[in-house]
RNA sequence: UGGGACGUCGGCAAGCGGUAAGCCACCGGGUUUUGAUCCCGGCAUUCGCAGGUUCGAAUCCUGCCGUCCCAGCCA
């Protein structure tokens, strides 16, 4: 893999924090040199962008130095989880680009060892089974400001502890009706220590484990000793659990077993859309998207159909950096990741979106000539393609204006244009409807101006793609835009409801857009820049070659349009 | 009257006592048969604030201020 995608500070130059906490273990030699990280989801949702950041780092880790990376799934609460979620959580991964070999773990394969464990604690005095009900283990732990008081339960015997926990392993105890907590300190300024639970009873049948288990151990009890398990040796998680790092170190010291090290980065926000498991669930139960692979979700599904592409992702990653400090990257930096990705890769393709009609007066009726046009301008190794040139063609409507303001300059009543590798061409006459829409333009082109130049060098400010009426293929075009309309969705003032702030106009679907030829023939996921427009991905779903179907998944740099806006108009 | 973390350009982000990297965005200008790409230039006398130490501080000390996380039998 291409380690020098990096966008952003060059690696070697710059290390971020946890890379120089590596490299201090390795120097100190603390893991023997040995790198082992783990990418941990929860399969209870779709993987995002955000999780990509966490990906790309794991995996990046164990690449770079020549470790491992494992792929964990988080299971320990069955009321949540789904294999619908590990299997596209697999899919996204190995899209990503990253391969866990045949490291693919589940913390519930460690549930007997785990529970092995927890009965250690009892006899060491360390757990005892509470059976204070949900509502009184919680006025019973106090506030951040006070302490918490003892359960009355604390003091039970270990023989006490060890049969009722036997009890409810065996499910002879009701849900709710008791757990099993860690017997640290009620009064710990740390919430976390204050005796956290470690198992609770659930009566319902797990993805994996089926209905072995009617007792499910909590994250804080888990996560830990499925690290040490693993021989992981950094620990990599998001912000929130820096407050849990004193439960994770407390659990593996009191166990006395192999002790893996974890650090804490901050999560990735991206400007005009959420990023949160339960609101990106909304959309997709709401209805306000039309699935996880929307490609106006920041799902790595939904980026992959908006026409992303792994590469650029992994850019992405590496472009924002990792640190600990909160933040919010600018979309248009994904965007020009992508962009970046694109520009050198994806082959030229000529799309006309909103067709205008215009009939060339003085060529042949019938005529057909063949231009080459290039592939990719940036890669001469790409080589040409033929498009044919007839009398009747379509250009952009936006390529047309009737009344011009200052520095358009594009076709107009009376002006030449170029049309690209053909000929120029002088607009002729303005043909209205009884609306008074123009339906249709005549030109005339100039013979001399084969190819796109002309013997007396004239000069031609615009030049615009076409496509043959004749030889057009019909097709669907989905333009997408920002989700939301506002830049922190996710960062609203409580009482504000965050669906107020979809974006109506996030898609648009244009139909009848007329498409080069060769574009018939591309293939679902193919991608392309259609010329002067942006890149666009023929749709992983719905594309057919009889019925084309491509997605925007990013438009490219408009100087012409910020020109418009500060001129306060628009060119339709 | 708690604990944990974080504050460097509009957004990311280097910097670790020697006098503010880079990227995105933005603003100019050049090239161009994509108003794309590419190229050139501009963009923090200043590092949350205030003191202090030092020949010298974004970097060390002290005190403030601000933001985020924690009271799930979620992860």
């Amino acid at each position: 893999m291409d380690e020098n995608i990096t966008g952003g500070a060059p690696i070697g130059l710059s290390k971020d924090f946890i890379r120089t906490i590596i490299d201090a273990d390795n120097a100190a030699g603390v893991y023997g040199g040995r790198v082992h990280t783990r990418f941990p989801p929860e399969p209870n949702g779709y993987l995002h962008i955000g999780h990509a950041k966490s990906i790309c780092l794991n995996f990046g880790l164990a690449e770079e130095y020549r470790g491992k990376c494992n792929l964990r799934f988080d299971d320990t609460n069955p009321g949540k989880e789904d294999v619908e979620y590990v299997d596209s959580i697999k899919e996204d991964v190995r899209w990503l680009g990253f391969d866990w070999q045949d490291r693919e773990f589940y913390a519930s394969d460690y549930f007997e060892q785990l529970y092995d464990w927890a009965v250690q604690l009892i006899k060491q005095g360390q757990a005892y089974v509470d059976s204070l009900s949900a509502e009184e283990i919680r006025a019973y732990r106090g506030t951040p400001t006070a302490p918490g008081t003892n359960s009355p339960y604390r003091e039970r015997s270990v023989e006490e502890n060890l049969r009722l926990f036997e009890q409810m392993r065996a499910g002879t105890i009701g849900e709710g009706e008791c757990v099993l907590r860690a017997k640290i300190d009620m009064a710990h300024p740390n919430i976390n220590m204050r005796d956290p639970t470690m198992y609770r009873i659930r009566r319902l049948a797990h993805h994996r484990t089926g209905e072995r288990w009617c007792i499910y151990p909590t994250y804080d009890w888990t996560h830990g000793q499925s690290d040490s398990i693993e021989g992981i040796t950094h620990s990599i998680c998001t912000l929130e659990f820096e407050n849990h790092r004193p439960l994770y170190d407390w659990f593996l010291e009191q166990l006395g077993i192999y002790r893996p090290k974890q650090i804490e980065f901050a999560r990735l926000n991206l400007t005009y859309t959420v990023m949160s498991k339960r609101k990106l669930l909304e959309l997709v139960s709401e209805q306000h998207v039309e699935g996880w692979d929307d490609p106006r979700m920041p799902t790595i599904c939904g980026l992959r159909r908006r026409g992303y592409t792994p590469e650029a992702i992994r850019r992405f990653a590496a472009g924002i950096g990792v640190a600990k400090v909160n933040s919010t990257v600018d979309l248009a930096y994904l965007e020009y990741c992508l962009r970046e990705e694109l520009n050198p890769r994806a082959e030229r393709r000529w799309a006309v979106l909103r067709p205008l009609k215009v009939v060339i007066v003085n060529y042949p009726d019938g005529k057909v000539e063949w231009f080459e046009a290039d592939n990719n301008p940036e890669d001469p190794g790409a080589g040409t393609r033929p498009i044919p040139f007839t009398r009747e063609l379509y250009i952009e409507r936006e390529d047309f204006m009737e009344d011009p303001p200052k520095k358009f300059f594009r076709l107009a009543p009376g002006r030449e244009i170029r049309l690209k590798h053909a000929y120029y061409i002088t607009c002729s006459e303005v043909i209205k409807n009884s609306a008074g829409e123009v339906t249709e333009l005549r030109a005339t082109y100039d013979p001399e101006s084969r190819g796109g130049g002309t013997p007396d060098g004239r000069k031609v400010k615009g030049t615009s793609h076409w496509v043959s009426a004749a030889h057009a293929a019909d097709g669907k075009v989905r333009l997408y835009d920002n989700l939301f309309t506002v830049e922190r969705p996710g960062d609203l003032p409580a009482e504000e409801d965050w669906r107020n702030y979809l974006n109506p106009e996030s898609r648009e679907v244009l139909t009848g857009c007329k498409l080069e030829p060769a574009l018939a023939e591309a293939k679902p996921e193919e991608r392309f820049q259609f010329l002067r427009q942006g890149y666009f991905v023929a749709d992983k779903q719905d594309h057919r070659p009889s019925h084309p179907v491509f997605n925007r998944a990013v438009g490219l740099r408009d100087t012409w349009a910020k020109i418009q806006k500060q001129q306060g108009g628009t060119a339709t």
